[in-house]
DNA sequence: TTTTATTTAGACTGGTCTGTCTAAAATTAT
DNA sequence: ATAATTTTAGACAGACCAGTCTAAATAAAA
């Protein structure tokens, strides 16, 4: 069971460096360094740095699920759900640095040069969509919009404020759209 | 005179590779190879490459409000120049190859590394956001929301929407954000 | 115990990168 | 015509990078 504690030192560390400095930025020599591990250690677990990149993204999202569950479930109200998704968002951003989504700072930093990751991005992105839209449909809303239109409406005004978050580095976007959102529910 | 057509070359083409393969993923050779110009007439011309990227940025912005100016001058209805402000947005991307807003995409290409220019593309986002609430406050919506508050909404839906762009390569969510504000103005 | 899986330190290759420099040529200005 | 500015080609330094390899040590499993 050593295999896998340093493989998720390995995921910490790396993922905490990409998330702050950027993938292009942060090289193995640096994750290893930070991570205390040996260079061969590295490639015993992952095949190259972009294999760690996708192994990082896909946990990032789980993990955002998983917690997304524990934040709602303090929520009893299902309507004010719906606001809760960005407030778990005002949450993490607090918590891990203002750097926006890292799924959005990874298609970012490589786009079109590797059209198979940002494919894989884009699955991942619709996992919480979907999960967003679940909230939604269980959720009670007036329906000044459908349920459809007003999954766009939190959606892309996360989006929007977290591209405010990374650049500014407050969440004074985040907290507008949700009183945008709390009008329309 | 010819300083500055050579000068402008420079800016084309990495402004070009800047925004289709990111910044760091574009190299000085690239440029200089792809604009057919000597290595040291760039460095005639820009003291560095991060001197160059902020060149490029606020030529960008520049060009963006006078070709909004320029697209919206067609639109006769006030109110609809508001929607006006995404479809020129839409036509910049089709145009362009479908990688998202230049500012954001190099705030996240380099974030953390460099404040200063987190800082100055801060600015620079600020620029456009006071050209949609000049828009918006001549326009004549339905207050439904309030000047600031439909500026909050239109901005941050272009920008979530923008990021779908990048991610799927398709201006699916750049039309749901036209329907959307739609309904509001 | 023996075998297999995991981890270590670090050298090494081949490549890329930004920025500097030189010396000459072409262009422009005075 | 002379001087100043701009452009050229290309070599070069110094640094960093991802990934491979070796040989030995440690830990786990059989």
């Amino acid at each position: 069971m050593k295999e896998n504690s340093l493989r998720e030192r390995l995921l910490d560390t790396a993922g905490r460096l990409f998330y702050e400095q950027g993938y292009q930025q942060t090289g193995i020599n640096q994750i290893i360094a930070e991570a205390g591990i040996a260079r061969g250690s590295f490639y015993y677990h992952f095949s190259s740095k972009s294999g760690l990149l996708v192994a990082y993204l896909d946990r990032f999202v789980n993990n955002w699920i998983v917690g997304a569950d524990i934040f709602l479930a303090e929520i009893i109200d299902p309507k004010a759900r719906i606001a809760g998704l960005i407030r778990y968002r005002i949450a993490n951003q607090k918590k891990n640095g203002f750097n926006g989504c890292a799924l959005v700072k990874a298609n970012a930093g490589l786009e079109a040069v590797d059209g198979e990751l940002r494919k894989h991005i884009g699955e991942l992105k619709q996992q919480m969509r979907d999960y967003v839209a679940a909230v939604i449909s269980r959720s009670g809303h007036q329906k000044i919009l459908s349920d459809e239109a007003l999954t766009d409406m939190v959606v892309l005004l996360a989006d929007g404020a977290l591209v405010g978050t990374a650049i500014y580095h407050h969440t004074e976007d985040l907290e507008k759209a949700v009183e945008l959102i709390t009008a329309l529910v």
